[in-house]
DNA sequence: CTACACCCTGACGTTGCGTTAGGGTCAAGA
DNA sequence: TCTTGACCCTAACGCAACGTCAGGGTGTAG
């Protein structure tokens, strides 16, 4: 009727360090202890760590667990629906990264090195500097910019949207700054972590020619307009423009 | 064309505590110091901690990362190919959860309180405890855990129809122990996480009467052929079967 | 000359245990 | 009865990847 820590460990496949651990902390104590101190759980204490493993199966915290199951009146209905959003939003990571580390090995299938592919794939700088000067036509890489967007379903176009939105107006709000501008850093550097999550898991663009940089004009929302069906050209074009500027 | 730490942080999104960091492990250390010692990163500095953040984002650690990038023999190309079957792993594993965590809330709306479905839903003891008596009739509880088990591919089956074999031949060779006999207890864990793995997040059936469980012959088997193709059920039954013997 | 924003180096806190280290306990076998 | 050998205990440091003070210097604009 009484088990030792060994036999709850076999059974509920978790190590001796964790039971002591989660006696240590409140979370599942042993019904008892023998006479030499050893701890001895009893069926009600298997089920509390049955119910604990569930819950760290979900990925909550041993903390939260806590919360959850000695305070009867927690939402867990909430709980569980803040959760599942988390997973959903963990789950597009995820396959955002595989495609990520796809679009990688793919760029090595063709022969080019690491180095040359992955850290500029699909936002490589000469490629772009070429097409800002040809003033954005239907090139390959805008359509392959099209491509990767076209992965994207209404719901996420309108939350882009209005998050590139934003976006654009903050650089446009800097247009009269020096170069190097903390602002300007900061506000480029929220585009291009913007560019990274949406587009491509991380790009090298945010640090082209940043060293010189400065925004002179409110060209980008000209820009955002004509260009709004490519958005992921767009912002590669847009960070051409900056390195070409600065260069120029 | 040299940068603060400030600056770098707002470029690259990350904390001025994480470059300190990065620098005292070697991770990416600045191009120099000013003379009251101010860190100053240099472009090549802020490339590499471009690459740094690439392979973070991808889940590797900063250990691994440093190998990566400063031996320049690395396999990278494995390196991504490992790292995209993990990915795929997770959101494997999320996905599951995601179901889970439907499968609670459903019960939930349906008006049960969580104690009485989430931790039994699908494995309740007392509903397999008569279906063991009925000798696994075609019931509604075998019908759903049919259904679950049809959301597996083909692949999956076959793997699972190996893994299943290899613990019922563990649990049979058992079959002549005592009650509570570690390695009984032990290989009833492993079958309880496998049905747990791939049937649910969590059952607590495991802890139902193994207090007294003693394994008394290889019926196992036999059910086991009998029932392959509701895998899900026949584990239910199977343990609703020893807690019904270890009561009588 | 004084704010005030920015920089530095410790050094402890966090989460969830893994991992020795040093030392009792208990049932079985010689 | 003594000795294995498998278990049990507590204490305490270690790890990842930083967050978060604490205490104190720097640099520049007004």
């Amino acid at each position: 009727m009484a088990y030792t820590v060994k036999a709850v460990s076999d059974l509920a496949g978790v190590s001796i360090r964790t039971l002591h651990h989660y006696d240590a902390i409140g979370l599942v104590r042993p019904r008892e202890r023998s006479e030499a101190g050893y701890r001895l759980y009893g069926r009600s204490d298997l089920e509390r760590l049955q119910q604990v493993l569930f819950f760290k199966e979900l990925g909550f915290g041993l903390g939260e667990i806590k919360e959850i199951l000695d305070r009867p009146d927690f939402d867990r209905r909430q709980a569980l629906l803040d959760h599942r959003e988390l997973l959903t939003h963990r789950k597009d990571r995820i396959e955002r990264l595989i495609r990520a580390v796809d679009r990688t090995l793919e760029g090595m299938e063709e022969g080019n090195s690491v180095e040359e592919r992955v850290w500029f794939d699909g936002f490589d700088a000469a490629q772009y500097e070429e097409e800002a000067r040809q003033r954005w036509g239907h090139t390959a890489a805008y359509k392959e910019s099209r491509e990767r967007a076209a992965g994207y379903g209404q719901a996420d176009w309108e939350a882009i949207g209005a998050e590139q939105t934003a976006i654009l107006r903050e650089i446009a709000a800097l247009a009269d700054r020096k170069p190097g501008d903390p602002e300007v850093l900061a506000a480029v550097g929220r585009m291009h972590r913007f560019i990274n999550e949406r587009f491509y898991a991380c790009s090298l663009e945010m640090f082209r020619g940043l060293g010189d940089l400065a925004v002179s004009d409110s060209r980008f929302t000209e820009t955002y307009e004509k260009l709004r069906p490519g958005l992921a050209a767009f912002y590669a074009t847009a960070v051409a423009e900056y390195c070409g500027r600065s260069r120029a």
